[in-house]
RNA sequence: GCGCAGGUGGCGGAGCGGUCAAUCGCAUGUGACUGUAAAUCACACGCCCUAGUGGCUACGGGGGUUCGAAUCCCUCCCUGCGCA
C-alpha cells in the first residue's frame, strides 16, 4: 500500500462500442486534471471522424498539430493519438505502445493525469501490461506469400520450424500463423514467449481500470441510433472522399464495421437497404468481442453511471 | 374450381428409400487473441440425462407401402404462381 503513493496514477476508462466512454473520460479528465490518450485503433487515422465517433476538435487547436504530432483539444482537454496516422498506412500495436507510452510520460511530467480511453484492448493491455512484443516488424512481401499457403500448410511449417509456438497457436487462423512464420523466419528463432501477464499492472504505474457496463439490449439500442445519426452526419460521404484521397476499397473494408459496409455499398456490391441491418449486426458482435476480451481483466470496476466513476475515481488519489 | 410449384430445425435453404437429429449459410450462445485487433479465428446450437458408438420426439396433419421413409403412394390442410 505505502509503494503505491510513489508510484504514478493513471486512468484506464474502457467498454464496448457505444457505451459512452469519450464522455466519461472528458469529464473524469476536466474535474481531475487529467489528459486523454485514446486507445481506439481506427480513430488513430486521419479523415475516419465520423465513423469512428472522434470528438471534434476545439477551436483552439493549432492547424499544426498533426504535423508536429501534438493533442488536440476538446472541451479544453487535450486528446492525444486521434489523428496520428494516414489511413493509407498500416498502424500497429508496437506503434501504438511506444507513443502512448511516450504521451503517458509527458503528460505526467506535466503533473496530470493520464487517462487511456479505447475500446482496443489488446492497444490497451499492450499498453499497460508493457507487452515485450517481438521486434519483427510486419513484412508485405513475405504476407503474400504465406498468405496464398492454406492454414494447415502454415501450421505444419510452423510445427516443423516451432513446435512450442504451434502447440498454442489457433491452428485455424491463417493471421496469426502468418505472423508466427513472419517472427520465426526473420529472427531464425522461435517466436518469444510473452512474459507480462495479466495479474498485476506495470511496475511503474498505479492503474485504475474503469469499465462502463450496459444492459445488451440498451446498448443495441445506442448503437441502433448512433449508427442512424452518422449517416445523417454524413458518413457516406467521409467515405467516398477516404477513397478518392486514395484509400482503397480493400483497406477500407478491411477497417471493418461503418467503413467496411458502407465500402461495399458504394461498391454496389449490395443496397442500402440491405446493408444497414449488416451493419448494425457487425457493429453489435464486434460488442461482443470487446467485452470478451475486458472479461479477462479482473482488475476493471465495472460502473454504470458517472457518479460511481468519480467517487471511484476519488477514492484513487 | 382447374393446372403447376412448394410445405424440412429460430430463419433461409440442402437432402429425395438406409450411413439423417438431418450438408450449408444466417441468427443465437460461449470463447480465443505474441506488430493488420472495428481485424482474424474456434467451439456449441431439437429435447433429456449418469453426457455416451446413450435415451426420446422429429422433416405440414392423418393413413399406407417397405426389413427400413424427410425421401415412394393416398388423402386432408396450407402457401406461391398461372388459368378460370
Amino acid at each position: 500500500m505505502a509503494n503505491n503513493q510513489s508510484k504514478s496514477k493513471i486512468i484506464v476508462i474502457l467498454g464496448p462500442t457505444a457505451s459512452g466512454k469519450s464522455d466519461l473520460a472528458v469529464k473524469i479528465a476536466r474535474k481531475f486534471n487529467g489528459e486523454i490518450i485514446s486507445a481506439d485503433s481506427r480513430q488513430i487515422y486521419r479523415g475516419m471522424d465520423i465513423g469512428t465517433g472522434k470528438v471534434p476538435k476545439d477551436k483552439k487547436t493549432p492547424k499544426s498539430y498533426i504535423l508536429n504530432l501534438k493533442p488536440y483539444f476538446y472541451k479544453s482537454v487535450p486528446h492525444h493519438l486521434l489523428d496520428a496516422a494516414s489511413p493509407k498506412s498500416t498502424f500497429t500495436v508496437s506503434q501504438y505502445q511506444k507513443l502512448a507510452g511516450k504521451a503517458i510520460r509527458e503528460i505526467l511530467k506535466k503533473n496530470k493525469v493520464p487517462i487511456i480511453c479505447g475500446g482496443t484492448g489488446f492497444y490497451i493491455d499492450a499498453l499497460i501490461y508493457d507487452y515485450k512484443l517481438p521486434e519483427v516488424p510486419p513484412n508485405p512481401k513475405l504476407r503474400r506469400e504465406l498468405e496464398k499457403k492454406s492454414a494447415n500448410e502454415l501450421f505444419k511449417q510452423l510445427k516443423k520450424l516451432d513446435p512450442a509456438r504451434a502447440k498454442n497457436i489457433d491452428q485455424f487462423n491463417k493471421r496469426r500463423l502468418i505472423r508466427a512464420l513472419e517472427i520465426v523466419l526473420t529472427t531464425k528463432k522461435p517466436v518469444p514467449i510473452l512474459s507480462a501477464s495479466l495479474q498485476g499492472s506495470k511496475k511503474e504505474y498505479d492503474v485504475l481500470f474503469i469499465g462502463i457496463k450496459k444492459p445488451q439490449e440498451e446498448l443495441k439500442k445506442l448503437i441502433s441510433k448512433r449508427l442512424e445519426k452518422r449517416l445523417k452526419q454524413g458518413m457516406l460521404k467521409e467515405v467516398k472522399n477516404l477513397h478518392r484521397q486514395g484509400v482503397s476499397w480493400k483497406k477500407l473494408e478491411s477497417f471493418g464495421l461503418e467503413y467496411r459496409w458502407l465500402a461495399r455499398y458504394l461498391q454496389n456490391k449490395i443496397s442500402y437497404a440491405e446493408m444497414i441491418p449488416l451493419l448494425q449486426k457487425d457493429i453489435e458482435h464486434y460488442a461482443k468481442r470487446q467485452m470478451t476480451w475486458f472479461k479477462r481483466n479482473k482488475n476493471i470496476n465495472w460502473i454504470e453511471n458517472y457518479k460511481q466513476a468519480e467517487k471511484l475515481t476519488d477514492n484513487f488519489f
